[in-house]
DNA sequence: GCTATTAGTGTACGCTATACACTGTACGGG
DNA sequence: CCCGTACAGTGTATAGCGTACACTAATAGC
């Protein structure tokens, strides 16, 4: 902490990286001693402990949940840029700095926020083993819950920490995918392409549902995006994306919801397949 | 613009929406006669016009482009915080307010750093028609891209406008699309499901090599992310995880590339099965 | 040359996160 | 019992942000 200048808020994904793509090893993961960003390391302890053992001194008058709790909304209402520390403050009734008695920065309340707004995975239906259903299950959920919170699509991914329920979102998926017999490793990049198109079809959604919400109609929203795209037809460099836009589908529109339904099942033939013959070069070898 | 009293910048992705997704149908994408939010048209045109018609006055010392160019670097050494008017404006040795002369806000400012990021797409091979390759190229040049310019994954991706070489990336993935012979709305849906799977893939390759600047080793991040998730294990809320995360592979671990291009086959082989059967339905009806 | 237009400057404002010194409260040890 | 200590919440101050606005000075057409 000592030294340091610019403000610590900045600090989320200050750091540019010139990216060598390297490895990701299982193995690696398992080395719990190395020495660790005491920072990133307190921001998690916040996520995860119960920090309840002072006895002396006045009674707190909030807990950290509660400020999450009147946190949410305010984001819910009116975007995260709405959440600011005396936006929330005042609607506890407290001065700003009251807050950092909860959260020591405004990244650490955003990381509580990011985590309650996940809320809770869908159950585990009675009937187990239909591996390519719970999946399927899973995907809507989250994208159900993803397009009900739009802001949470504003905070940057990468290098937050991981909270009870993201943890337990993924406990859920690993759950279903327990079923397939894949290797652990293949569990995982299967686990990323499933959750990575579940985001990429949310933000569609979400871009659509909030143009919606500045203006009216889904085709004002496709003005504005068109306004953009439109520019591609006639223009000679996009002669393949100017003919997409003006050849008509023969078949009926889909709805969004059908968009992504037939993405999923996309998606999860790919998986399938390469269960499949897991399965039997398993078979084979036993 | 009259009246608005809130911080210009932070419109950007400021409206909160209960999101109910909805019809966004190719039709209502042709309608162009909607009216459109000003200031975002007025974003996007930005983004689009070679704006030099004023004869009257002084000459301009810069061109949007040079403060474009600038910047970029600047994003790429200290990150996207680093990015302040103030820092642009110095380093082009020009006073705060003078960027405004090229750029209305900030945020038209990185519309166009964001779209001078992507940079170009791929080239295409000289042999065409196997569109599998292509995808997979195209996927390979954009996830290199993302992984070299890791700030293009701290914006929200949502409701930025889409500029010249966004659309070039558009266009290219198309394309290598035409060839599958599918129908424009099934190229979309396909199309989402490889950019939302090849974005997913680069924000694990970012978050590794951004913990890797961070600190040190691979052995580092995941003592990090492990702080997290190493949590999970002997937590009874985390069966499935913490056996996933113990349970050693049997395989050779893979890279991160090795990990990348796995996840894409399972993508693409979705992808083929559904061309194969569109291809032989087609067939089968004609 | 006059004048309208425009590039760049200087100043000021409101907003942000948050450091720091303070006040008052309430428990635990003397 | 009561006093000292630890801690909750307040008030004030600061640095930095984006940007509105008034200004100066330079340019080109009449």
């Amino acid at each position: 902490m000592a030294g340091r200048k610019k403000s610590e808020l900045q600090t989320r994904s200050e750091r540019a990286v010139k990216a060598a793509p390297d490895v990701l090893s299982h193995d690696v993961m398992m080395q719990a001693s190395v020495r660790v960003d005491p920072e990133l390391r307190r921001r998690s302890q916040l996520l995860w402990d119960d920090r309840a053992q002072s006895t002396r001194g006045p009674k707190a008058s909030l807990t950290p949940d509660e400020v999450v709790q009147v946190a949410m909304p305010l984001a819910d209402e009116e975007g995260l840029s709405a959440v600011t520390m005396s936006a929330v403050s005042a609607r506890l009734g407290f001065t700003t700095m009251a807050i950092y008695r909860y959260f020591p920065s405004k990244e650490a309340l955003l990381d509580a926020i990011v985590d309650a707004g996940l809320g809770l995975p869908p159950r585990p239906p009675r009937r187990r083993g239909d591996w390519r259903g719970e999946l399927a299950q899973w995907a809507r959920a989250k994208r159900t819950m993803l397009c009900a919170r739009p802001w949470l699509a504003e905070l940057p991914f990468v290098a937050a920490p991981h909270g009870p329920n993201w943890l337990r979102w993924l406990e859920s998926v690993i759950d279903a995918l327990s079923a397939t017999g894949l290797d652990s490793a293949d569990m995982g990049e299967v686990l990323s392409i499933l959750d990575g198109y579940t985001r990429g079809a949310s933000d569609t959604a979400i871009s659509l549902a909030r143009a919606r919400a500045r203006g009216s109609s889904a085709a004002q929203w496709a003005a504005e995006v068109g306004a953009d795209l439109g520019r591609a037809i006639g223009d000679p460099r996009f002669p393949h994306f100017a003919a997409l836009l003006t050849t008509p589908s023969n078949r009926p529109t889909r709805t969004m919801d059908e968009s992504f339904e037939f993405g999923l099942s996309r998606v999860l033939d790919g998986i399938e397949r390469y269960v499949d013959a897991a399965k039997a070069e398993h078979e084979a070898s036993a």
